[in-house]
DNA sequence: TCTCTCTTTATAACGATTATAATTAAAGGG
DNA sequence: CCCTTTAATTATAATCGTTATAAAGAGAGA
């Protein structure tokens, strides 16, 4: 079976790039936290722990590399930082973000949701749109009464 | 006849703060380029032509002042710098924006276009939305087909 | 093995933003 | 009006995230 890292070494060799063993750290790292919006130095750290050898600038490098090559996604929340998030394969579309104002928690929402929006936004201002970012800023459910549930995420 | 800088005054009496000259200064530019998307130093610039005696970190106190008054919004497209941009009076939430990649351009959309998109996340996720960002990358009526129209904005 | 190119490392440089200390301006009370 | 207190500003230094540089290394092909 062809790994999720296969893949990404082949997309790396179409641009004719190399998948060396700092890359392949680095992707690993950003696979194993999926989940997570890590900034530069957070992916740094994590690297340091299965290839402590690395510098800084080669993370930053690789990301950049891979932000390039549409395999992750550069994001800003408004904090100073740069966050870094594994687009999921496949997919058209990035993926949208809640950031808790009281928690501080970032959750994602795979649905494209924007279908009619874009449509009315091509024609009615004739702008052909090749990405989008959408972010919403509020409280979480978990941040909420406490009798709520955790919802279909 | 109430000016736009006189409201804003009563909102920073209201919060406690006064309209120093470097703060009035700052809005009247803030106010003349409505259209535009200035970062900390563009406003610092065109500031000093009208009172050259202000500092940047004034300047970049200033913004954050109006910031957290909700009078101006601050937002970042990616490039290394955040820009400032004038809330319209009494709008609820904050406009979207139309990046180029082609020419650069910044256009605004005024319209909601997302209460039914908002409505969804709010019931489905459980999330109480206090704010936005919406943000179109792609190409503009300008650099698409010449013979395009501009479109109603 | 030699050479060429790509990549990395370590470090310096850079640019945007924020913090600091000293000064100034304004506001309220006697 | 002067005195005191507080808020705001100035100039500058410090900080932080990110990018550029130069030297070293690693791999591929002749």
């Amino acid at each position: 079976m062809e790994t999720r890292i296969d893949r990404i070494k082949k997309q790396l060799h179409a641009a004719s790039y190399k998948l060396t063993p700092q890359r392949e750290a680095t992707v690993r790292i950003l696979l194993d936290h999926e989940e997570d919006h890590l900034s530069a130095e957070d992916v740094y750290l994590l690297v340091k722990d299965i290839a402590p050898e690395i510098g800084l600038a080669t993370v930053y490098r690789t990301l950049e590399l891979l932000t390039e090559l549409k395999i992750v996604d550069k994001i800003n929340f408004g904090d100073g930082v740069s966050r870094y998030d594994l687009r999921q394969e496949g997919a058209a579309h990035f993926h949208h973000h809640l950031v808790c104002l009281e928690c501080g928690a970032v959750d994602e929402i795979q649905e494209d949701l924007l279908e009619d929006v874009e449509n009315i936004v091509e024609k009615r201002w004739n702008f052909q749109i090749k990405d989008h970012r959408l972010t919403f800023h509020g409280i979480c459910w978990r941040c909420n009464d406490s009798s709520s549930q955790n919802p279909s995420e």
